[in-house]
DNA sequence: AACGTTGAAATAGTTC
DNA sequence: GAACTATTTCAACGTT
């Protein structure tokens, strides 16, 4: 029987390669994802682009909005601009603090 | 000398002892950071919105507006409704690609 | 149809939404390899270490031998000591692993 | 007096600043190392070994030696053989390096 | 106080 | 070979 050193080495070996199995899988995928890429680069999509909506889609739909009404508060309070009519904050307060 | 199997010891070690040096340092402005950190929640800031805000800081920084009116364009073009009344898009139409 | 500034939105769009569609399976995996390990810790196996195993695996032993031999190298080189002084200890303390 | 919604504006704008101004030190330090690295690396060093070699300074040799045994144990206990086979091989290879 | 969750940092891989 | 992206690892934080 597989007991080394007080180690199951049979369950241990099964662990290890399920999940050897399942990152296997996973790069599979993400090949699959590396493809794609590839063929709307092919069709003249930019794909830096491609990947920045994918990020604004995957931040709108984390239920990330709950932080945003203290977030809102926070930036009126230190007179940042909401949203679109953002632009950078003159520096000139710039006192140190400790 | 300290030439070790064809390696330059020396300055190797001068070399690795630099990067611990610097290394130090910059662990010791990361514990600035978290001591203001602390401080801010002491007074009563919620520390979570406060990072949040920074990410947002850093966002609008970030040469990144660059790419925005692209995003824009696609985002658009997907029928992704812009910023403020973003809201879960209607996934009816979801067809296989491949 | 759906063309938008020069965009044909109804090709982007079915990229983006395979993208997603991949990435959501992706991310199920790795959801699979967390269970595995939440299982094997639960067991009573160390994480970390099966982590290091399953590096080790990755690499063919060539490539594993090269990496070892010439840090050993370096660290001769830098005056550190060699591992050799550690020799695999007594197994004394591993009863209570598994 | 900058009060907006019951948050003090003005300390938490101190506040933030000036963390962000600690951030700016430690990206400036950051990129100190890796000029460091390039250096390492344009006398002929082979960063990936520094990194390795920084790491195992690092630990202190209780720990790394606890890890390393741990590993051979699971090594073991799996049936994969141990790197003892892999003795310090000739120094034969190691001319152009430095 | 340990656990899981989360966010940041380091590292590795990929592309240009 | 340099820059960027993605993955992995590590540490902090709140939670039970």
């Amino acid at each position: 029987m597989s007991n080394i050193g007080g180690i199951d080495g049979t369950t241990l070996k099964q662990l290890i390669e399920k999940i050897e199995s399942l990152e296997a899988e996973k790069k599979a995928i993400a090949d699959d994802i590396k493809d794609v890429m590839q063929e709307a680069k092919s069709i003249g999509f930019d794909v830096k682009i491609i990947r920045e909506v994918l990020k604004l889609r995957k931040l709108d739909s984390n239920d990330r909005f709950e932080l945003e009404s203290m977030v809102d508060v926070y930036k009126k309070a230190i007179g940042m601009e909401l949203d679109d009519d953002a632009e950078i904050p003159s520096e000139e307060e710039l006192e140190n603090i400790a």
